[in-house]
DNA sequence: AGTTGGTGGTTCATATTCGAACAACCCATA
DNA sequence: TATGGGTTGTTCGAATATGAACCACCAACT
């Protein structure tokens, strides 16, 4: 608590670069997405991430947590995707409280056809314009921060009891 | 249009980690300001680009630019915060169309009490785990995103006409 | 078997977001 | 000074995102 220093000015440099490149990217892939195949980042994200998996299915928890999402946000998005017949619901085998959402092959065909276009706007943006340095620069920077996030609960550092 | 490869290994677990860092981000600070101070990001930054504005007042299209928010979002926020008596509106004087927002005494205050808590999340989750190599290689990497997509309108590259 | 604590998904109310359409205003030029 | 193009901010409707409340189910223990 006593530790309240504010952010240096190359940190808050960072920092501030780090937010509006952040919002201009969602902005651009989102247009994108939108004008090629009538797709949101978040659909796109979800079906993506379905595509990679085993099977093409996850557990509605594990896909929730892949995307970084609330389990109600995911709900409804898998529901619109569900209504546009690209994914679809099973209850899981295993364990009757869980669903699995799998993705059809329309919704495969979707992905792929979107994809182009979507790779096109993050490399023009940005992984084209990256050294290979700096690509392992960001992934280092990223992946330090998603263990932080992930493994920490949250508030302020806590002492050791 | 011919350009339609996919992203490389390592390209796309940087462009992965990237997402998912910036998802969690978001969370965790939205998450905090709301319990330090009843906040929410957006609000936050609108408060600080005000508050580091001359005169604490911006036109409503600068600020809408700089927090890379629309023009409706933006009308939308700052209500709100007017609502709340952070924030004022003033007819601009040298252009009678303009509206300028104008960060209250009170607003000035609810954005210092908010501040200590929120900079020890992004100092926390971020910032303090950086070698000042990747602070620096961070604010390269976010700046030439900017750039990029700032001066390019959108789209697949255009050849030169 | 019965209980108990925990997990998985959905539903619900609320708060935001965006783009398109709109009205008011600025300015350069005829 | 009238006109036409461009800018500014707001309004409006539709689409999401979230947390809290809730029900169904699992697993361990008595």
């Amino acid at each position: 608590m006593a530790d309240t220093r504010w952010l240096t000015e190359s940190e808050l440099g960072a920092w501030a670069a780090y937010l509006s490149a952040s919002h201009l990217l969602e902005r651009h892939i989102e247009e994108r997405l939108k004008a090629d195949s009538g797709l949101t980042h978040a659909h796109y994200e979800i079906l993506a991430k379905l595509s990679a998996a085993p099977g093409r299915r996850l557990r509605m928890n594990d896909l929730a947590r892949k995307v970084v999402v609330s389990k109600s946000g995911l709900t409804y998005q898998v529901g619109r995707l569900e209504k546009r017949g690209l994914v679809e619901r099973t209850t899981c085998p295993s364990d009757d409280r869980g669903v699995l959402a799998v993705l059809t092959d329309e919704g495969a065909r979707r992905l792929e056809r979107s994809t182009p276009g979507h790779v096109a706007v993050v490399r023009a943006f940005l992984i084209d314009r990256l050294t290979p340095d700096e690509l392992r620069s960001m992934t280092r920077i990223m992946s330090k921060a998603i263990t932080a996030m992930t493994s920490a609960p949250a508030g302020p550092p806590l002492r050791a009891p």
